[in-house]
DNA sequence: GCGGCAAGTCAACATGTGTTTACCTGCTGT
DNA sequence: ACAGCAGGTAAACACATGTTGACTTGCCGC
């Protein structure tokens, strides 16, 4: 094997990201991502300094996805893109991993925080691109969260149960019902 | 302390409930478990035979509760009982741990085929209350999965991630936009 | 070619965890 | 009152896991 440290190190990530997004912090062992990626153990401590580091990174990643994938979004978008998300059409498996990421909890207060954050910068979005005040009322927020939390459950239960329809159901499938139930952010 | 077998053993199911539902299965040890209890550590294996056996026996219970809760519940109730069980006002906080233990795999075949079945059927039930025909066809199986996957997403996101204003929302909060969301089941 | 350094490995350590075995202890029927 | 037994405890074991420090190996500039 080539030796290339930002390769292997990027290598770390990508697995580290797939197995937390998949199976939880606590699951999923330092070993398991290492053989993962191809390489020893020692390199996570190396590169992140913990797990709990490497499990922040992962979260970093995926709080630059997000900020970056909500530019120029306006409301009509955001079922589409759930849907998107939700079943990842076998080309980027990263944006699944991206929302199941949110859900899962390290007990790490940095990383609770950083996952706060950026829900709650969503949340808020997503309230004013459905029409509501700048900033938004509770009622409106809450409605918001409601949907987010919704589009969470839905991306953990495709992803832990395999419980049909839904496990496998496919992109067009899922865009109708994910388009009435984003509309019930709008009172 | 008094010596009641079956009482004790209540205890251990009662605590062991309480952090599986709120830490997960692998995040909660059987130390924890048993010192919530006022027991010794051995109790869980002698009672149980395992970890994972008073884990089963979690969910059956659970299994039960909604069992009995569905009886005679009609499409109308569906929203109200979903905010009763969400915010589970102070006096009965069996009623969202139950939701949660949907969420959270322990890895068991067993465990999952239990969680799936009642998934399953609680699906079902919810699309014919909903005035699909029975046996309810795909598309309408596949939107009783989409609200029920986001009453999961909700329970959980409320009992881990702090996010104002869901993580305190009152019933009478909850109870609109939930209509509204559950409502999302009707084409 | 080769010395030096970054990239990577190896083995050990400390600790937390589920489980078991042998051992107490208090209630109960007689 | 007391023997017997179910209810409960204590300590140890086996093992998995995160982390560390010493060691090895391949690459790059001279």
């Amino acid at each position: 094997m080539t030796r290339n440290a930002s390769q292997t190190r990027h290598r770390l990530l990508a697995v580290a990201r797939h197995h937390f997004a998949r199976q939880g912090y606590a699951t999923t062992t330092v070993r398991d991502i290492a053989d993962g990626a191809g390489v020893n153990v020692a390199l996570i401590s190396r590169y992140f300094t913990s797990k709990e580091g490497l499990f922040e990174e992962c979260l970093r990643t995926t709080v630059t996805d997000f900020k970056a994938a909500a530019q120029g979004m306006v409301f009509t978008d955001v079922a589409e893109a759930l849907a998107h998300r939700l079943t990842s059409p076998t080309g980027d498996p990263a944006l699944l991993e991206g929302l199941l990421l949110l859900i899962r909890s390290s007990g790490d207060e940095r990383a609770d925080t950083m996952r706060r954050t950026l829900l709650c910068a969503m949340s808020s979005r997503l309230a004013v691109s459905a029409g509501a005040a700048e900033p938004p009322d509770t009622e409106a927020l809450l409605r918001a969260q409601l949907v987010l939390a919704a589009a969470l459950g839905i991306a953990m239960m495709r992803a832990n149960l395999d419980l049909e329809p839904l496990a496998t159901a496919t992109e067009a499938e899922m865009l109708n019902p994910l388009h009435a139930l984003v509309a019930t952010v709008i009172p």
